[in-house]
DNA sequence: AAGCCAGTCAACCGCAGGGGT
DNA sequence: GACCCCTGCGGTTGACTGGCT
């Protein structure tokens, strides 16, 4: 016995909206707003639509105070950041840009932000060389399908996580270089990578990269300028394992 | 010109949770 | 407390478009 419909899907219309559906349901709005509920709202506004859809088309598209594509610079560093804290909380990173819509900044991160981090993680992985890092693990995602030209054509690995990488890098644990990698990809703060060099406090290095900002600031860099990004974290490894080296 | 393919984005679907009864 | 209704959310789908062969 599965979920009763929201409404009769014989009798109600489905697809893109016709210029007259978007006029009638602007008017509506624009005359009464909702005042009602959604469910009887098409009723009200003599559309032949489901409710919910009525409520989708008039937030993320009639809604006279939104804007559609053209993110700026600066907005993208903002979902970077947000999505490095708060995961896919959509309408939360939404709620921090102004006149954005859930629909549209998700949309944004499927098909622009994330290729474009996934860029710039493979870019940066690809250009530290620890003497005695241990291989990187196996790429996961599939070989990214039209990488820029200025880059590698590597496969994309995923940011190695500390929870998860500290403990399966390898069979021997971790050797200070590798958690000093693992550290600093996945976002940690000078602390947590004076911890991870000293080889010994992991409980702390898990929370210092869990807990603070590296991996937003490393996003925010990797959204404008891969060479940026590059120094930005090459900054971190430097002064703390001169071994490092960039290739 | 036609076909294919990847990227984009509007729209749909199902679920979770809040509020009312 | 249980149930129902409604809204909001996030994941996914599919239509459309432009570039390439």
């Amino acid at each position: 016995m599965g979920r009763a419909p929201c409404c009769d899907r014989a009798a109600v219309k489905r697809g893109p909206w016709s210029p007259e559906e978007d006029d009638a349901l602007r008017d509506y709005m624009q005359r009464y707003g909702n005042t009602g509920s959604w469910i009887t709202l098409p009723k009200r506004a003599g559309l032949r639509r489901c409710g919910k859809s009525c409520r989708l088309r008039w937030l993320n598209y009639l809604r006279p105070d939104i804007r559609h594509g053209g993110f700026t610079d600066e907005e993208d560093a903002v979902i970077y950041s947000l999505y490095s804290q708060l995961g896919s909380k959509w309408s939360l990173i939404a709620s921090q840009l102004e006149r954005r819509t859930d629909n549209d900044v998700k949309n944004h991160w499927n098909t622009k932000l994330k290729k474009r981090l996934a860029t710039a993680a493979a870019a940066f992985s690809s250009r530290i060389s620890p003497s005695s890092m241990a291989p990187l693990p196996a790429p996961v995602a599939a070989a990214h399908p039209t990488p820029p030209s200025s880059l590698l054509p590597l496969a994309v690995p995923v940011l190695p996580t500390v929870k998860a990488e500290a403990y399966t890098y390898d069979d021997d644990f971790l050797a200070p270089d590798d958690a000093l990698f693992v550290a600093a990809a996945e976002g940690s703060t000078s602390a947590s990578l004076s911890a991870a060099s000293s080889g010994s406090n992991w409980s702390a290095v898990d929370n210092a990269a869990t807990n603070e900002g590296f991996f937003a600031d490393f996003c925010t860099a990797a959204v404008s300028d891969l060479a940026a990004a590059d120094q930005y974290l090459s900054g971190f490894f430097y002064p703390l394992d001169p071994t490092l080296s960039l290739v």
